[in-house]
DNA sequence: CGTGTCAGCTTTGTATGCAAGATGGAAATA
DNA sequence: TATTTCCATCTTGCATACAAAGCTGACACG
């Protein structure tokens, strides 16, 4: 009559507030995450910030480095890639299997766009980050398919990640009519359209990444050696 | 100038052993999976279960009963509707995607049509199984994107479990037809009908499936309960 | 001044121990 | 006989202990 499928509270609010740190551009890519560290933050032991660790680690969030520590992942210009073409394909075959638009789906998009404005206004370019991220997940939410949605979450977290990386001027503006393109069509059940639109708009904002920039000068040779990632001393804040 | 990202050789072992055993039709769904057996079976501790088992969970394979033990899932009819329209906005983004089919790849996948063909020759019903689910996951390879590999990989690992639960005839020659059909569009370079088949096929085969039918008469009141699978007993097999 | 070595500290990897919860069956009761 | 209670047993949840390996900095040496 209860809940059925009752997991331990703590373990996922351990790899959720990380996701979301990321997911809000709080956390920075390169960021170590200490096991120990972590347990005394949570107040838990290391057995559980492992196990959070490991489940992150398989949804492409953090890397291990053995006997060294946890990172959070710093894409390389190939993972980079690799991201926004697994972004186009999903997201691509999400709004061309869409047949139409709920009503509940069409306000949640045009609040959203609303508040990229008003961010734009505000010129809070963090929040923008996150609010250009959050309107992709927005459109798998109303798709309704919890698997897209994760793992499109997941792509979002990298992408967050990867914008820190390589972003080196922010087209806020170009974004935000992207999503507007993609919201008109899917307003006039435009699907097919909307799903052009959404593999233009990716693609414009991979264009717009400084892929050759790296994290720090010296991030070509410590990759290609595969040295662990430069922000040793970075601490998650909080 | 080794192998970089070194991770413990057996940790993965367990994980893909379990995989592969679903991928090949070997571990039926509902299977327990005890952590003190599989300590035993792979000699390890039982930490190093532990974490694979929490790795497979957020994979989507295994499900974790509180105090009661590990399991292989036995996805619900809804579950199961869930993975197939995951696999059609993957599949058919992947391949509209595609811009031109390699040599290596128009090999690999008439190769493989001609292994389908030959079991189908034999009658063996389980390698069917697994070729026919092998199938998707090689387009996702020659398309080349590991990301999207890795998730229908998993998907078509749930995918198998479903086949084992619902399946009731097994139209072989059907799905083996439709294969053809993706392919031959795929090597006149018409991925947008390719991509057309995938979805048409896939749904070919969900609805070939009976989600009416439980695994076992009590089964959709236990779910609906949230109480453990039924196949208490079955061991993994070695 | 630069370089190599080594000790001590820190951090992860793995095993083990113990507690809490769940199950199944025996025993007691009506 | 049917039903309920309770205990022995098993399984996972979590913490802790110890081992192995990496890093830092001091010190010696060329």
């Amino acid at each position: 009559m209860q809940d059925g499928n009752t997991q331990q509270p703590t373990q996922i609010n351990i790899e959720a507030s990380i996701v979301s740190g990321i997911l809000s551009a709080r956390i920075r890519p390169g960021t170590r995450l200490g096991e120990s560290q972590l347990a005394t933050l949570f107040d838990v032991s290391r057995t559980r910030i492992r196990e959070a660790m490991m489940r992150l680690e398989t949804r492409g969030i953090v890397t291990v480095f053995p006997r060294r520590g946890w990172y959070v992942v710093e894409p390389s210009a190939e993972e980079a890639m690799k991201v926004y073409s697994a972004r186009r394909v999903i997201e691509f075959g999400l709004l061309r299997n869409m047949s139409h638009l709920p009503d509940a789906g069409l306000k949640m998009l045009s609040d959203h766009l609303a508040e990229e404005r008003q961010a734009m206004a505000e010129g809070d370019r963090q929040r923008l980050t996150v609010l250009m991220a959050d309107f992709h997940i927005r459109i798998a939410e109303i798709a309704g398919n919890e698997i897209i949605v994760e793992t499109l979450r997941d792509l979002t977290a990298r992408t967050i990640l990867i914008s820190m990386l390589y972003q080196s001027d922010f087209h806020a503006s170009q974004s935000h009519d992207g999503h507007c393109r993609i919201f008109a069509a899917m307003q006039v059940g435009d699907f097919s359209g909307a799903a052009e639109y959404a593999v233009q708009h990716l693609n414009e904002v991979e264009t717009g990444l400084d892929l050759t920039r790296r994290p720090d000068p010296l991030a070509a040779l410590r990759t290609s050696l595969s040295l662990p990632p430069s922000n040793w001393k970075t601490k998650k804040e909080q």
